[in-house]
DNA sequence: TTAATTCCCATTGACGCCCATATTTTCCCA
DNA sequence: TGGGAAAATATGGGCGTCAATGGGAATTAA
């Protein structure tokens, strides 16, 4: 499995440090095993990870916006000015930003939500609530979104 | 064939083991041979499994929807967050998470049921209503269907 | 020097690997 | 075609390895 994907509860020591779980460093690119790029989530108040690689990428999609409008400048800041490049150490671990662990209210443990391309921290409580919501949400509104999962098997 | 089909009932060990049906086992693309991604359906309770082939087929989908948007957020948690990738041993075994066993009220033995291009897995007396109901549902119902297994086939 | 960071080693529990056995299925041959 | 040997499957259980976590010592930063 090449994406971020389950979810996990893991503790933070008294260091600060916390495992980034194992299904989790699989994924990284084997060039950059040892770092993420973490941010604050624009969507919710929880932290947002992902590989060096993948900013790579997305990097590229910004640059082919018109070079001189002001959209770009605004869109690429706030991208850009936002990301913290973090490593983990030999063991798989990492120390949270004091800034970013505000901003999703962490303290002691955290739970790490596969998103696919990227991951997600939250505290704990919060994680659940998020999931619990995702998941009914989802089963309202299968029949309209059954198109993205099925739409192969027809062919 | 190449999809998960028929039903077996298999027992599960001290450890927390079932295995896999040989018959499921040969569905498994060879590059993923003992790898199969658990989750909890959506439309009953019970567990579904699939070749992780499949859930990658499906991560490009979602990811073309749109980057920001809370949707695509609470999409990707709703599906992603919940798989629970599951390695096989050599003798085609697998635990079954202890989330999972609950959801689907499992205990000592589980019904494996073929669903074509996923699987299922029951708590064995439910999985007999289940085959029931389905069975009776389909022959009411036979008229109405069979025009959708048509309808799809002319496109 | 103090604080923060990284390395290294230790512990514990879970999981994968290996080997064993029994029952079933497949296949071959007389 | 019936019987029996060989291969496959389901199941049991011992044991080593790895992931998550803790904490001391060395290293770097400010």
């Amino acid at each position: 499995m090449d994406l971020f994907v389950s979810h996990f509860v893991n503790k933070i020591d008294k260091k600060g440090r916390v495992s980034l779980p194992s299904l989790f460093r699989n994924v990284l690119p084997k060039s950059s095993k040892n770092e993420i790029i973490l941010y604050k989530s624009l969507k919710s108040n929880s932290i947002e990870g992902c590989s060096s690689q993948r900013i790579n990428e997305i990097a590229k999609r910004i640059n082919r916006l018109d070079f001189f409008s002001e959209d770009q400048d605004d869109f690429s800041t706030s991208i850009f000015s936002e990301l913290i490049p973090t490593n983990l150490d030999k063991e798989g671990r990492f120390a949270i930003p004091e800034s970013l662990k505000d901003y999703a209210k962490i303290s002691s443990e955290v739970t790490f939500i596969g998103q696919g391309f990227y991951f997600q921290i939250w505290e704990p409580k919060a994680a659940i609530d998020k999931q619990k919501n995702s998941r009914n949400r989802l089963i309202q509104e299968k029949k309209s979104l059954s198109s993205i999962i099925i739409e192969k098997e027809l062919k």
